[in-house]
DNA sequence: AATGAATGAGATTTCATTCAT
DNA sequence: GATGAATGAAATCTCATTCAT
């Protein structure tokens, strides 16, 4: 791994562990392994670490429900192992998830966002795309909704995970919620 | 306005215009036209001042929503009503919404982010509860619908106006998306 | 003394020991007995005090020269005795002569140079004109020629005193011949 | 051009541009178009390039005297021309100058400053010794004289060119100024 | 001889917090 | 209660210097 991916993994590990705020340029090194100095090298500031950040977690989402989902299953299986992928990314990650928002929000990164989240929403598309074909949802399903669809499942479990981790019993309800939720919204048929 | 209040108007415009880490106690007090001292008899901090923020905007929501939703009309409008209301407050203070998402994520007071968010929680429950007694909506709704629908709505909107604010056609296009997603979520008999 | 004028003071007296390059805010703030962050009330960085320090070494030249030269005297001995005023103030802070003409003309803040050494100018020019009107020197002096003397003596004070301060024999010869140097050039009648 | 050179003269220009201060030995290398660790095979430090750089100046000033003044013309003619010569060199080094003079003296390298500057002491002393023996100049003229012409004529076109180096209207009063003083000074006979 | 990424000591700079008024 | 100059601990950031290539 070179030093920016080095940087980049410490950052990601400082900020879950001490919130950006209480993170110092000095945690990032030493975690990261390499001089002080070294850091500028590469990011002139702690928050321009953020896009990079970014990114990598579009990729671990992206790498998560690919993970999850399985090809042979049912559409509404799917579905569920979506929402169950999101939901676990969501907890794992839940503080850097929100401090990129925040972070890329307060900063001048924030047209970068739509690019970078881009493959997410992609992939998303395609498979209710490949559903619509399949006539296993509503026909009047377009583009966007993908993206409504991922700002659903993550605002949910963001709903749940933000306020504590540890009430996986909730997370169970609101995912059941979620999947009737976007069962009726997209119209499957089972 | 007494100082308290001068102090959580000037964090949030202040907040809104360099972000939460880039905001200085001086730059507080400076917009809110007390002394730096001033601040401390008041709140221990800049994160402390976030709950206040949050109820302010909470506050503003309700608000919002409450002024654009009209008794005499059909759900279908008011449910458009309510988007309308959450995508304008989302687009004038589209930066507060997030950091006080990741202000509070970020500290010991997101406990209090359930209490603060409640009455809106509240209002779009009885909202939907009303609709379902009517018929209006599938029967299957329950409680925790008002929040997937409240999270869907923000997350839409936080879409639309994260990017470029400017876009209100982009954003009217999203209002219609989200209409018809939720039309058919709820089961909408029109 | 305010901490405005502690810190000049304490830089001059800094910038002489170690020379600019060398000193650091940290030896000024010491020297001047306030705390690291004051020095910045006052002044945004450390060869922002120069301006500063030039106009307090005009002031000393001017004292100096006041002081020296006796009103009772001939032209000629009010001339040595400036001579001899604008030796020991080169002498004795030849350091920071040399530092505030390069760290003036390396700076922004070259422009207030002629608005410092207008005093010092305005004396030699009166002391001048004076001797014109008594017709001890030649008429055809004029304003400019102020500025020519004091170029002058002061330059040959810096050949002296610039490469070793301990040359005090030198400096004698070298006064007696700027002395007349300057017979000659204002025409002297004695 | 070796790499000694270059680096000497992209230490002129950098100097010129930012002053000794602030410019690093990272902006010299990226000048001179070489690595940074070349710098060190040269130079221990930024400082020690000074006399380096003293040296060219000199041979400049030196250049563009000897190309100025004319062997068959009058004395003071060629005063003239050497005024002139030396307002040339200071309008265009202004910075250079000013900062070989501080720069030499905040380091041990101000031994080498009297050496350095010897060759053009000696081209001016010989300049005079002529006239003297032509007896066009007064007979009281010794070597150190030489030195009180330069640094007088320096040093009034330091106080032209420091300042705004576009006023060339002054500086035709200023060199007719130094001119008229200078033959009294030297006792010119015409 | 030449390179330039990496270093880390040490500088600058910030800013939350205090406290005498 | 209100003030704001002063503080100084603790951060950021710089950059001369090294050294493996």
């Amino acid at each position: 791994m070179n030093k920016k991916e080095k940087i980049i993994h410490a950052a990601i590990e400082a900020f879950r562990d001490k919130g950006i705020e209480k993170t110092k340029i000095s945690d990032i090194v030493t975690l990261a392994g390499i001089a002080q100095g070294t850091f500028y090298l590469y990011f002139p500031s702690k928050l321009a670490v953020m896009p990079a950040i970014a990114e990598v977690m579009v990729e671990k989402t992206i790498a998560a429900v690919k993970n999850h989902v399985q090809a042979e299953e049912s559409f509404i299986t799917k579905l569920e192992q979506m929402i169950d992928a999101i939901f676990m990314v969501t907890r794992d990650y839940r503080e850097v998830l929100a401090l990129i928002y925040a972070g890329l929000a307060s900063t001048e990164y924030i047209k970068e966002w739509e690019t970078i989240y881009e493959p997410f929403c992609s992939w998303v598309s395609t498979f209710l795309k490949q559903a619509k074909t399949s006539g296993v949802i509503r026909d009047s399903i377009d583009v966007g909704t993908a993206k409504l669809v991922i700002g659903l499942i993550e605002s949910s479990a963001e709903q749940i995970y933000l306020y504590d981790f540890k009430q996986e019993d909730k997370a169970l309800i609101q995912k059941a919620e979620v999947l009737e939720f976007l069962k009726h919204a997209l119209g499957v048929q089972e």
